[in-house]
DNA sequence: GCCTGTGAACAGTTTCACAGCT
DNA sequence: AGCTGTGAAACTGTTCACAGGC
C-alpha cells in the first residue's frame, strides 16, 4: 500500500456520503455540549464516545469536511461545531413552517432544540378554523387558507407535515407549489414529490415494527423476557428455507383488520396519527 | 467496555437484512390499504410504487422471506399481509410503555397506527405528580415510582422514551433494570444501554438538520448550473400530475450511531435520492 | 407473454491498520 | 510518545438482467 501520490483534492470533494452527514448532527450535538463546558480539544476517541460512534467511522467522517484536526493532538471544540455547522448550512436562518397543529404538531412547535439551531417556526398552520388564531408556543396558529401566503412572504423552504395521512399528499403539493423544497413528513403516508425536492419521513409505527422484529428474535435465544408471550402456540407453517433455529412461536391469529380502531393507510381520508381534531 | 471485538454473536438465524427489515413496515402499509380495497394481487410494480421503492428492490427482500408470489401472476394480498404480520412479530401482542406525558407523549398515545397492529399501550408514565391520574387518550397517566411495578405486572418489553433530554438516561437505566429489551428513543440524547437492548432514536432536530444540509446545497447550485440539474424546477403547480409514477425520487432516509458500548443497531435504511440518470 | 426470484455486477459504508504529522 | 488522516479490505445494500415458472 502507501502507494504514493497522496495528492489529495485539497478541498472537499464535492460530496459528502449520506451516510456521513447523517452524522454530523450528532457530532454538533457532542460538540455543542463539549464547547458548553468549555473543552478546548477533543480527540477522534472522546468525541466518538460522546457521539455513539466508534472513532475510525468519526474520523473518516471529519475527513470529508477536510482537514480539521490536529495530529497528536485531536480536534479544537470550537472550530469544529463552526466547521459543521457551516458544512450543514446552519449558519444561516432557516424558517421552517408545521402544517397540521395537533398533539405532534404542538410538540414540534415546542420543541427547543428547532429554535436553538438556526430554525425558526415561521408559521404554524392549521385546517381546522377552531384554531385559527389560537396560540401555541407562542404562535398564533394560521389557517391553511394562507398557505401560500405564508411560504412566500417568508421565503420558507423547509416545511413540517403533522397532518392526518389523509391530507398529507395534498398539503404536500401545496407546500411543493409554493416554493418549498424540503420536507419533514411525520404522517404515515409515502408522499410523492417533483424531482428536486427532498422528503424524509418520520414514522412511529415503523420504529416500533422494527422493535418488534428485533423484540421476537430474542424471545427466540433464551432467557425471555418475563412477558406472556402469547402462550405460544405452535404455528408449524411452511418453513421457507432451511432456516435455522428462528423462533417460530406466534398466534395465527393476527389482528381483526376491520376492528374498532381504524388504521387506515392513504385511503381517500381519515386516518389517526395523532393529529388534528377534526 | 472491552476493545471492540466483541462482534454480534452473529445472530445465525436466517438473516433478513435490516435494510430489507426497516421496509417491511412500509410493504405492509401499503398492502393493507391494497386488503382494504379487497384487491386480491399485487405485481411487484404496483406495490413498489405503492411504498415508494423500486420493484427490484422489493422483489429481492420479499425473497429473504420466502417465495410468496407466483410467476406471471404476482402476490396475494392477504397472504403476504399475513407473512409480513408474522415476520414482523405484530401477531402477537406486544404491550408499550409510554414515559413522558407531555405535548409529544401525548401525542403518541393518540397515535392510531400504535394501537391498530400489535402494539397496546399499556401504561403511560410521568415524574410530574400533577399528570398522575390524568386521562390521556382514555388511559391514566401513572407515576414514575410506579415504572418497575408496571413492566413487570405487563410483562412489558417495549419503551418508549418522551421525556426531556436530561431525564431520558435515567428512565432508560430503570426501564432496562425491570426488563424492558427494546426502546425507542424520542429525546435528543444517546441513551447507552447494556447489550441485548435495542435502542432505536427518532431525532427531529436531526432529520431537520439533513434537510438543511441539502437545502443549502440546492441553493448553491442554482448559480452554477452543472451540466445536470437544471431540470424541472419549474413545476410549480397543483396537480402533481406530472410526477407521481415514473421514478419517485424519495429522499433519503436517516442512519444512526449506535448506544453504549459499541452494540446495537439504531438505523433504519436509507435509499434513493441520488442522481440517477434515468 | 407476464411476472417472480435470484446470481452477479455495482455502489455505498464500515472497519482495519498504518503512514505521517506534531 | 500520541493522534489524525486515509488507502485498502471487508461488508452491506442496491440495481441489473435474465432464467424459469405461470
Amino acid at each position: 500500500m502507501a502507494t504514493g501520490r497522496t495528492h489529495r483534492p485539497a478541498t472537499r470533494s464535492r460530496g459528502i456520503p449520506e451516510a456521513t452527514v447523517a452524522r454530523l448532527p450528532l457530532y454538533l450535538r457532542a460538540l455543542t455540549a463539549l464547547s458548553e463546558r468549555s473543552v478546548p480539544t477533543v480527540s477522534s476517541e472522546e468525541l466518538a464516545a460522546a457521539a455513539g460512534v466508534n472513532s475510525a467511522k468519526l474520523r473518516k467522517d471529519f475527513s470529508y469536511l477536510g482537514s480539521y484536526g490536529t495530529r497528536g493532538v485531536g480536534y479544537d471544540v470550537e472550530y469544529l461545531v463552526y466547521q459543521i455547522s457551516r458544512e450543514l448550512g446552519l449558519t444561516q436562518d432557516w424558517p421552517v413552517v408545521i402544517v397540521g397543529i395537533g398533539n405532534l404538531g404542538a410538540a414540534l412547535a415546542n420543541y427547543g432544540g428547532f429554535a436553538s439551531r438556526g430554525f425558526r417556526v415561521a408559521a404554524l398552520i392549521d385546517a381546522d378554523p377552531a384554531m385559527t388564531g389560537k396560540p401555541v408556543a407562542g404562535i398564533a396558529v394560521q389557517h391553511t387558507d394562507e398557505l401560500e401566503k405564508i411560504i412566500t412572504d417568508n421565503g420558507v423552504s423547509i416545511g413540517v407535515i403533522a397532518t392526518p395521512a389523509g391530507a398529507a399528499q395534498q398539503v404536500c403539493d401545496r407546500l411543493v407549489a409554493a416554493g418549498v423544497t424540503s420536507i419533514l413528513n411525520f404522517a404515515p403516508t409515502v408522499l410523492s414529490v417533483p424531482d428536486g425536492v427532498d422528503v424524509r419521513k418520520v414514522d412511529l409505527s415503523i420504529e416500533l415494527q422494527i422493535l418488534a422484529f428485533h423484540e421476537q428474535r430474542k424471545a427466540g435465544e433464551e432467557t425471555v423476557a418475563p412477558d406472556e408471550v402469547a402462550s405460544a402456540q405452535a404455528a408449524a407453517q411452511d418453513t421457507p428455507g432451511a432456516a435455522a433455529a428462528a423462533p417460530a412461536p406466534l398466534a395465527p391469529h393476527r389482528a381483526a383488520p376491520a376492528a374498532g380502531t381504524d388504521n387506515g393507510r392513504q385511503g381517500p381520508d381519515g386516518d389517526v396519527p395523532a393529529v388534528m381534531p377534526a
